[in-house]
DNA sequence: TCGCCCTTGAT
DNA sequence: TCAAGGGCG
């Protein structure tokens, strides 16, 4: 019997699992593999590291199950040849991604095989609705999020489907590459050991996680997930952008706790169709995540990289809620959702710096990066967006410090700079920056790079012009 | 076509 | 109180 190989990319796991649901079903060998590809190939430090610590655990997982992981690098469509070639196997079969680059991979690797005379099928995994069943009226894409929302709360995704409790093995496993040759962690330097014990990898943390959080969060989630120094979130944003929990899965959680009454949990299901909302934008434009979204902002004086957006990266704006989010991203690979918005706007609107450069150092940082919500997150913020916030609206760092973070429990937790007795979080940061960023705790904490409010009049003022054409 | 509405705000 | 324009039904 030939064996099908299944094309693992950002769906680490076994249950919840469309394609591999339907290759078990077939009763014929299987052959999982991960290739180290042309899209892959371009991630940032902090994704690509995480990403090997994943792999490592789903490899666990599958061998659990009699299973092997084939790892392998090079183009995507030259890698599935080979393995083809070596194996037999007739079919390819992987879940759909809707992104720009790896749609345009995916697109050609299915043109490709099945002009080799192949079977090439794609499932339905990675979301709950895809963009092409969500329209409008008119029929249309949507580019506001409320009537998205009122358009899929009241659909069924599907029940997720079990992990598959064996898989049929072929004769002869191909030989797979080592994932230490790939060291995939050679761009986090000193940062993978002071992030790893924040990391939790693989889909049995995810789950637990999920469990946690429906047991401990949700009920108190929408006021919860806003206080920058406590853990309100569900924090599975890590775990769903590799595809280690299944969203289907959340999906289900988050509706039984609305079945129990719990009052965070629509929050909750509404977070998760924003998740979706960025995959739809993303597929239909694809721009998304290279242009402004609106062009009319390609305009906009925004500075490129600069001394300023520098200190930003480091943590050292002098705007102490700003640079406790920055520096709670290098230690711990993730940003409070309110931080992200808050070090965004600042960057966008105080430093007048274009979002393409705060949305690539978040890429390099995060270990939760996904590109759709990436993009579309730092759009909003810009304004450049889809459903953006309006210009006027730039969000004071000191305002939003006093309402979310009132004790300063936050700014202690990450700001070491002239503190008695520094938290150990504070002083991890020196611990994971590079030395060439020449940083130490007791050369004092710097005063703000730019005023607050002469920021906030300056970008004011450069959006009113872009407003009225001059 | 019209009218309501629009994640997260600031002064 | 401010405040823009367009999405959507």
């Amino acid at each position: 019997m030939a064996p099908i190989l299944y094309w693992m990319r950002r769906d680490l796991r076994l249950s919840d699992n469309p394609a591999l649901t339907w290759v078990v079903q077939q009763g014929r060998p299987v052959i999982p593999v991960f290739c180290l590809d042309e899209v892959v190939e371009t991630w940032g430090a902090a994704p690509k590291w995480r990403l090997g610590l994943g792999l490592d655990v789903l490899r666990g997982s599958l061998e659990d199950a009699g299973a092997r992981l084939i790892l392998r690098r090079g183009q995507a469509l030259d890698v599935l040849r080979t393995l083809i070639e070596e194996t037999g196997a007739d079919t390819v079969v992987w879940n759909r991604l809707y992104v720009a680059d790896e749609r345009t991979r995916d697109t050609a690797v299915k043109e490709a095989l099945r002009s080799d005379g192949l079977t090439a099928r794609s499932f339905a995994g990675h979301v709950l609705f895809e963009p092409w069943t969500v329209e409008t009226g008119s029929g249309g894409y949507y580019k506001v999020y409320t009537p998205f929302w009122k358009a899929v709360r009241d659909r069924d995704p599907g029940a997720p489907e079990p992990a598959p409790k064996e898989f049929a093995a072929p004769e002869v496993w191909p030989q797979s590459e080592a994932l230490d040759d790939w060291d995939l962690g050679r761009a986090m330097s000193r940062g993978a050991a002071v992030v790893a014990p924040y990391a939790r990898v693989g889909s049995a943390a995810a789950e637990g996680r999920l469990g946690h959080f429906m047991a401990h969060g949700v009920a108190d989630y929408d006021s919860g997930r806003d206080k920058l120094a406590e853990d309100g979130t569900s924090g599975l944003s890590e775990n769903l952008t590799l595809g280690e929990i299944g969203i289907r899965t959340c999906w289900a959680a988050g509706q039984r706790a609305m079945a129990d009454g719990k009052p965070g949990a629509e929050t909750f299901l509404k977070e998760l169709v924003w998740r979706d909302f960025a995959h739809h934008l993303a597929y239909h434009t694809p721009h998304l995540t290279s242009e402004n979204w609106r062009s009319e902002w390609d305009a906009f004086p925004w500075s490129d990289d600069n001394d300023l957006a520098e200190a930003w990266r480091r943590g050292r704006t002098g705007v102490e809620v700003v640079d406790a989010g920055m520096r709670e991203m290098y230690v711990t690979g993730r940003m409070h959702n309110r931080a992200r918005m808050l070090v965004a706007s600042y960057l966008t609107k105080h430093l007048m710096t274009h979002w393409k450069v705060g949305a690539d150092w978040f890429a390099d940082c995060l270990i939760d990066w996904d590109p759709a919500s990436n993009a579309m997150g730092w759009q909003w913020a810009a304004g450049s967006g889809p459903d953006a916030s309006p210009f006027f609206r730039i969000f004071n760092p000191d305002t939003q410090a006093e309402k979310f973070d009132p004790r300063g429990t936050y700014r202690r937790r990450w700001l070491a700079e002239g503190q008695a007795k520094p938290k150990e979080t504070a002083d991890a940061f020196f611990e994971a920056i590079p030395e060439s960023w020449g940083l130490t705790p007791g050369q004092g904490y710097p005063a703000p790079i730019v005023d607050l409010k002469e920021g906030r009049d300056r970008a004011l003022a450069a959006y009113k012009q872009r407003d009225t054409g001059q």
